[in-house]
DNA sequence: TTGTAGGCGTTATCAA
DNA sequence: TTGATAACGCCTACAA
């Protein structure tokens, strides 16, 4: 918030330093200036006129203007991140961060869009801002897909590269190596994380079906409201014979889930065991989880949007992203 | 992640189809089919033509191209979020995502940017995207700020709007009428929030001062590895005097040091008072805290740039952002 | 009610 | 080694 009196209703619009003032303040042609600001490759020039049009330009405070320059290229160097939610999880806002420092040593930006098809269409999207690829965090729709498709921009996909339903998979076999047999499965609410949730769900029921244990019992919490995780207890406490063992959606649930247990003077991983997803840092002191290797996945997505900038094939995004990571609560 | 073998090496970039083409097709002018598109305030098309424009646009796939337009209007529809990190917190995350919503309806984008100085200064960034605002999340060092104002872009802080050496005197004064003379203070480590996190210790010291205790005993805990939080116990109890009570930098903290008491066997609110600030929803559990009026503050930042926008002046601020509320843990 | 024409800032092509 | 020119797609004052 500007608090600067003075700088209010701001009537002095500066006018723009174009690169045409510098060539004329120079006594160059526009396209010496281009040559010399774009490191022209290919181009011989003289190093008195090169000295001469980089210090006018930052003279003059000359800074090169975006969208004629992504007219004229007929493309951008801008790398858009789609995401349901600004606040995605640590997993996502770590593979966005290794992927923003590895672009902007390409000399590429990367921005964050939250898109809400029921905000705007996300086909609007193309009118106000021009990526050269855009890169979906989480799962897409297939209509979402199609539309992203139809733009002019590459097009990347995060989700496959990790099989969340493998995920699933190995919660619901180490829990049934311990001797689980009945277990609960604590989903998360958030529209966010929908498709992810669901595949991971899929994993450890057909974990279950093959071996031959029943159906997990799913219960819903929500993490923007903590308490419902009590209900979701009492449930699995209800049950016949009783829930022994939880899944949970990731490792916060899981969190949520031991958090309830020791309000209630239970102990994680002795009265009820409880396993998550991702490994966070606040995992990190007591809860069994399948570790989502945030490197490898990361180096994953910067190939594949390297990749897709350079218009070469994508790369096989094949690797050993999940580990498990057993500690006291399961 | 695209597994399509066929969209490999995608040798086919599709020509755009611009509104002179659908000028062409459907047989009138560019100038026409620019009015219709805009709904041109003003001008009075014939119902014919403007059906006639609208089909051949969808049929033909036409999409605006942003650079073009704003390279002719002189200015973008974009709203540029400046954050340090992508995870930047729970009230950051609402506010962003309150503002996104309210720009959608105005036909505006607000795109999140992680600077990081030592990436890529500041300035290079406009040679890249030419927002029409720039709102920075979190605080700016003086020549952050200067960059940004010898942009075109309208410049709104966030940061400011709210008091955040209030919320740390708020904490002292609250501990100090429930009897706590001898205080702890619990630090965030990550840079991404260095600068409110000094705001909160100047007024939490600032409370000490005026109410005659000694300064509080500042530890560092780090977000990312939360044992941290141990040493940090094990100083504030063996201070002479011991430390009853501690501030914390904010909720996740503090609920770090809640969770190091309880895995020590001790109470929160018995053992050692714990206030934080925020009232995330992680908090409502058990946690005293000084609440954070999220939805306030959102209408604050959008204000400001509806304001900047509009080049009106920018609003006055001021408001009751903050509110104590008291659970178990202090 | 619709069309014509010029220009936004940049860069590639071609000529000098 | 440098310069003139055209073009990228869009919008709008002005003319018809």
């Amino acid at each position: 918030m500007t608090a600067d009196p003075q700088d209010e209703g701001s009537p002095a619009p500066r006018k723009r330093v174009t690169s045409a003032d510098v060539a004329r303040v120079s006594g160059v042609s526009r396209a010496t200036v281009s040559y010399v600001l774009n490191n022209a490759p290919g181009r011989v020039i003289s190093e008195s006129t090169r000295e001469l049009v980089l210090s006018t330009a930052q003279r003059l405070g000359h800074v090169p203007y975006a969208p004629a320059r992504t007219l004229r290229l007929g493309k951008s160097n801008i790398v858009l991140a789609l995401v349901r939610d600004f606040a995605f999880g640590f997993v996502s806002h770590r593979v966005l961060r290794e992927l923003d420092t590895a672009l902007a040593a390409r000399g590429f930006v990367v921005l964050a869009h939250r898109f809400d098809e029921s905000l705007r269409p996300l086909s609007d999207l193309w009118g106000l801002i021009s990526p050269n690829v855009v890169v979906a965090m989480g799962g897409l729709t297939v209509p979402e897909q199609a539309i992203i498709e139809d733009s002019h921009a590459k097009f990347v996909r995060s989700h496959g590269i990790v099989p969340q339903d493998r995920a699933g998979e190995m919660q619901v076999e180490y829990l049934y190596s311990r001797g689980h047999r009945v277990l609960g499965y604590a989903m998360a609410d958030s529209p966010a994380v929908q498709l992810v949730a669901e595949e991971r769900l899929a994993g450890a029921r057909r974990a279950c079906a093959r071996l031959g244990i029943p159906d997990p019992i799913v219960e819903t919490v929500s993490v923007d409201n903590p308490v419902t995780v009590f209900p979701a207890l009492d449930r699995w406490a209800a049950a016949e014979p009783k829930v022994t063992a939880v899944c949970a959606h990731n490792d916060e649930v899981a969190i949520m889930v031991c958090t309830g247990l020791a309000s209630r003077g239970l102990v994680p991983g002795k009265d009820l065991a409880v396993i998550g997803i991702d490994n966070i840092p606040m995992a990190r002191i007591a809860l069994t989880t399948i570790e989502m290797d945030v490197e490898a996945y990361s180096k994953a997505v910067i190939a594949a949007v390297l990749a897709a900038i350079d218009d070469k094939p994508q790369p096989d995004p094949a690797g050993d992203y999940l580990h498990l990571i057993v500690r006291d609560s399961a």
